[in-house]
DNA sequence: TCTGGGGTCCTAGGACCC
DNA sequence: TCTGGGGTCCTAGGACCC
């Protein structure tokens, strides 16, 4: 089984079995169709609502188990197991968590235990690769802390990707143990803060702070279409839509923004036609999430940045400046005189569209005219969790 | 035919200030 | 002949993560 990427492009997520056959992860799906075709592969595009949903269900049975959690992506958390060790075996207390999340959420659960982020990770890795830790593989003492280091990938290390990978070869080191007992003045002479970061945690000494990258600094929506676009009608319509689902993420972490970014750019892989790629930023006034100025100053970018007689693959919306929606600085010369009224106003739309479903109420400019560039979406499993009319149903 | 989306941090270099 | 020292802020690009 693979899962594709937006638009039914690449491969993100694939299982063993697909990977025997010779399909790789981002890979473009039309690349592999004699593959697919010949040995029934089970495609799926990606369900961002469902994943979430589930993602949530799953978040909620560790915050009932574990006082303090970091959600740190859509399928990892971290949890502070500090002073735990004076009551519990850490390995059953978190075997428990695993069990239960099987059972209710019928999802595989891997879990590190270790003094620091980076070595938990490790441990977590070892925990999803051999069955004999049954979920939660424990890297707590100094014996284990080595030798888990000498057996794990140089390349698997958080924080060591391609580039990362090839300066430590190229220095001689070929695992994370010989990376740990480098000095810190090595460390420093060949490598940045972040590397160091890394060394640090290699070697038991927590400094990665995650809690910190809780409050999101800028907030994005962006899509490759799912057929190019020369028209500014349509590119209209696609970067209102994209505004306002910012407006929207923003809202729903009760942030504001001070920036609003519109980016363009044509199908870089068509060398047989015009390549452009421009980007254009326009300041709000007073900070926001009120989605009719946010489309407003978007579309104004959007004007700026336009050039007719191209071929338009993909467009996106930024949002930065992004600060928490209380202390809002106000401005005297402000053309809204009554903010509140609109903060009212976005309130209720939000709630409406919670209740009766998500574009239930929306800008008049969002209109797609059409679902010419909209992104493909062909092999998309149902929002089994979140909408009425798609909820699973059952053959008895 | 056809190549994803959403983030962060760090650093170097330019522009500008006194 | 020959062009300081000490700062800040911003941005683009690189690297990394999921």
């Amino acid at each position: 089984m693979c899962v594709l990427s937006s638009n039914d492009d690449c491969i993100v997520a694939l299982t063993p079995e697909a990977k025997a056959l010779g399909i790789h992860r981002g890979e473009p799906i039309f690349k592999v169709r004699d593959i697919v075709k010949q040995h029934n592969v089970v495609i799926f595009s990606t369900n961002m609502y469902l994943y979430a949903a589930m993602s949530k269900r799953v978040t909620n049975i560790l915050r009932n188990s574990v006082n303090y959690v970091e959600n740190y992506s859509i399928d990892e958390s971290f949890c502070c197991l500090d002073g735990y060790e004076k009551y519990y075996d850490l390995g059953d207390f978190m075997r428990k968590i695993a069990e239960k999340i099987r059972l209710y959420k019928d999802i595989p659960v891997s879990i590190g235990v270790a003094p620091t982020k980076t070595l938990a990770k490790m441990g977590s890795k070892f925990a999803k690769n051999y069955k004999g830790y049954s979920s939660v593989c424990l890297i707590d003492n100094e014996e284990k802390r080595r030798k888990a280091l000498s057996l794990f990938d140089l390349g698997d290390v958080w924080g060591i990707g391609r580039n990362t990978l090839a300066k430590l070869n190229s220095l001689g080191v070929d695992n994370p143990l010989q990376l740990a007992d480098k000095s810190e003045s090595w460390v420093k002479h060949y490598f940045t803060a972040p590397m160091y970061h890394t060394w640090l945690e290699l070697n038991g000494k927590p400094c990665i702070d995650t809690a910190e990258m809780l409050q999101n600094k800028s907030v994005t929506t962006s899509r490759s279409f799912g057929e190019m676009i020369t028209t500014i009608d349509l590119l209209k319509a696609s970067v209102a839509t994209f505004a306002s689902s910012c407006a929207n993420k923003l809202r729903a972490q009760h942030s504001v923004a001070g920036k609003v970014t519109v980016y363009l750019l044509s199908n870089r892989f068509r060398n047989d036609l015009d390549q452009y790629s421009n980007a254009a930023t326009k300041p709000l006034l007073v900070k926001t999430s009120d989605s009719i100025e946010i489309t407003q100053a978007a579309l104004d970018a959007l004007t700026d940045i336009f050039k007719p007689g191209i071929y338009y693959k993909k467009a996106g919306v930024i949002l930065t400046d992004v600060t928490d929606a209380s202390g809002i600085d106000l401005d005297l010369f402000d053309p809204i005189k009554n903010r509140q009224e609109r903060y009212n106003l976005m309130t209720t739309i939000d709630s409406l569209n919670h209740r009766f479903g998500i574009k239930t109420v929306q800008l008049a400019v969002e209109d797609t005219q059409g679902d010419s560039w909209l992104p493909k979406s062909e092999h998309r499993s149902g929002n089994y969790l979140t909408d009425m009319d798609e909820i699973l149903t059952i053959k008895i």
